[in-house]
RNA sequence: GGUCCGGUAGCUCAGUUGGAUAGAGCAGCAGCCUUCUAAGCUGCGGGUCAGGCGUUCGAGUCGCCUCCGGAUCACCA
């Protein structure tokens, strides 16, 4: 907001003073730094004019500032070397204070596509993980900013149900369950199938164990193993849609949507659509045909197609087995064609961790290969991993933090500080139910959405996630420390602008300034998909909020202006805390 | 080995796209509740920004080299 404005005013005196044309985004104003904020709001930095001013840093900024002084939003200026500092008048500020929990989308105006964004994109042969958790929280996180820079965003999911993996989970529970249910082992469904993949695995180890110790070599016992033998064949029966095969994938898959719904409730995620794999992998392989008519892929002597990147600097990729099943990129061929054609053209955000970087810089190549001219609006969000003490999460050793566990653990965490600070004693139970939720999983959210999404993170299970210091929680409380005290309040009247012409206390101004800059921190997280930027500007807010409180009264001041005016930062205050962690995805509570 | 990503305080992370004296939290120590919610606030200690060279008025940020971690290069997804 401030800088923006600054920018043009300083423009224009560059015009008048040196007549010479800038446009104001060339030029860098920044928030002055700490150490001179008594002399300053927002810095302008002179060195890159001296060419046009060919005067010293000192006189340049000085004459600039002589002539920005004009404006009455500027209440003064002072130089600091090649640093021209301006501090903000009493009436601009309080200008500023009541528009600065809104958000100007900057979108809005500029036509730009309608944002199709693919997250979560579960396995249903593994349960959700902390791996899956950032991914889904970011997933949301950046649809909720991108909408509120004003873009559409088409929220969706692609299921991953069909595959060699999947034909695995299904025979292990073929051979060794027994007909076991969720009901009947009393687990969720997702957890059942999963324990049965991983069933698999062990069983595929044991069997290639005894064909080694008859001699046979590891890609021969590889090849005799009639396990994988049983699983490819079940691949070949399901895509010939074989009705056995069929009836026993759908009641599989049905178990596991009932576990993935349960965590998604607890997690506080939804899509607008929902994509299958197992219906979109032919259109896949449509395109793989359209391709190889056209020659931009080829066929081997065993029958499998192939691209050839080599001329782009990959090698080749597979993209049809020998026996004409699907891999994993047949599919997604198929899933950005029809996203295409679902919603017109549009940008295909992805946010998929960054171990197939590889893959979607090929899926791009080769829809430039076809020749769509859509090809250049994918865009994979790629994200760090989340790893543990020990290294990576493997599903298959079990060294996986279970979503499901964590999010109750985190309440559980909740629950008890709650109970131990003691106050909130009269509270009914579910009220007392939805904080430890509200605070628990806000702890979560936060502790994974602050982190820079591009970088790995680290979590450490023995270590509980803090609820103190730069934390969901914290930011939680300075809300609900607000509330408190705007209900204390009642209701006040507006404010007089021209009752601070004396100044306003330091503090005062300078949170008014921070808050001012929170739609322009909405637009930055929306450009740089990065919510991580939204999380520590609310943090900081917070931080300030509540060096604000503790050193001034509020409630008890004297002067009714400075009350209705600290009563009025403190509710817009709330609002942007508020705004920003819903942006999160996190809830907030009105007490805790 | 090729390609890509990263390395900032004991630990976990910021660092506004090249600007002023590199910041938070946690952990440690010392204070602050008869007063608007102490999940808070204040203070102290803690740094060769992996290392080197270069570009620049100015480099944690850009370029090159080296070292160290990670990912990827599957008829897995």
């Amino acid at each position: 907001m401030f800088s923006d404005k600054l920018s043009r005013y300083a423009a224009a005196a560059i015009q008048t003073l040196f007549n010479h044309t800038l446009s104001p985004e060339s030029l860098t104003i920044q928030r002055t730094i700490p150490a001179f904020r008594e002399f300053g709001d927002f810095s302008l930095v002179v060195f890159p004019l001296l060419k046009i001013s060919r005067k010293s840093p000192e006189e340049t900024a000085r004459i600039i500032g002589e002539q920005l002084i004009l404006l009455p939003e500027i209440a003064q200026y002072y130089v600091v070397k090649g640093f021209l500092n301006l501090k903000l008048s009493p009436q601009a500020i309080i200008a500023a204070l009541g528009e600065s929990a809104e958000i100007q989308p900057a979108a809005i105006n500029k036509a730009e596509l309608p944002v199709v964004l693919e997250f979560s994109s579960p396995n249903t042969n593994k349960p959700l993980h902390l791996g899956h958790i950032r991914n889904n929280l970011l997933g949301y996180s950046v649809a909720a900013i991108l909408e509120a820079a004003g873009y559409k965003v088409h929220k969706v999911n692609l299921v991953n149900d069909r595959g060699i993996h999947i034909c695995k989970s299904m025979l292990a529970w073929t051979l060794f369950a027994n007909n076991e249910t969720p009901e009947s082992a009393g687990k969720k469904g997702d957890k059942l199938v999963g324990d049965y993949y991983v069933l698999f695995d062990k069983k595929y180890k044991e069997e290639l164990a005894h064909l080694k110790s008859e001699g046979w070599s590891e890609e021969v016992a590889a090849s005799k193993s009639l396990l994988m033998q049983q699983a490819r064949d079940m691949l070949l029966k399901w895509e010939a849609r074989d009705p056995e095969i069929l009836r026993l994938w759908k009641q599989m898959n049905g178990w596991v949507y009932a576990g993935f719904d349960e965590t998604y409730k607890t997690m506080g995620i939804h899509f607008d659509k929902i994509y299958y794999e197992s219906e979109t992998y032919l259109l896949g392989r449509e395109i793989v045909n359209e391709g190889l008519k056209e020659k931009v892929f080829f066929k081997k002597e065993d029958g499998s197609v192939w691209v050839d990147l080599s001329e782009e600097g990959l090698d080749e990729k597979l993209l049809l087995r020998a026996d004409g099943t699907s891999v994993y990129m047949t599919q997604d061929l198929g899933t950005a064609q029809l996203r295409i054609n679902d919603f017109g053209t549009s940008r295909l955000l992805y946010v998929v961790g960054n171990e197939q970087n590889y893959h979607f810089e090929v899926l791009k190549l080769i829809f430039k290969k076809l020749g769509r001219p859509w090809a250049g609006n994918i865009f994979h969000l790629s994200y760090g991993m989340v790893e543990l003490p020990e290294g990576k999460m493997k599903s298959r050793e079990g060294t996986v933090v279970d979503a499901d566990d964590l999010m109750a653990e985190m309440k559980a965490t909740a629950r008890s500080m709650t109970e131990e600070l003691g106050k909130i004693d009269d509270f009914n139970s579910e009220e007392a139910e939805n904080l430890y939720q509200t605070v628990g999983l806000g702890a979560l959210k936060y502790f994974i959405l602050k982190v820079d999404p591009r970088k790995n993170m680290m979590f450490d299970p023995r270590e509980s996630i803090d609820f103190n210091g730069n934390t969901g929680p914290f930011i939680q409380y300075t809300y609900a420390r607000i509330k408190s005290v705007l209900r204390k309040a009642g209701v006040y009247p507006g404010l007089n602008p021209d009752s601070f012409d004396a100044g306003l206390h330091p503090r005062e101004h300078s949170i008014i300034v921070s808050l001012s800059l929170f739609s322009t921190m909405v637009n930055q997280a929306a450009s740089e998909l990065n919510p991580a930027l939204l999380a520590n500007f609310i943090y900081e807010l917070a931080r300030e909020y509540n060096q604000f409180y503790h050193e001034l009264t509020i409630l008890k001041e004297a002067d009714e202006n400075k009350r209705n005016l600290r009563l009025t930062i403190s509710y817009q205050i709330a609002q942007v805390l508020k705004s920003g962690l819903n942006l999160l995805g996190i809830e907030v509570p009105e007490r805790m």
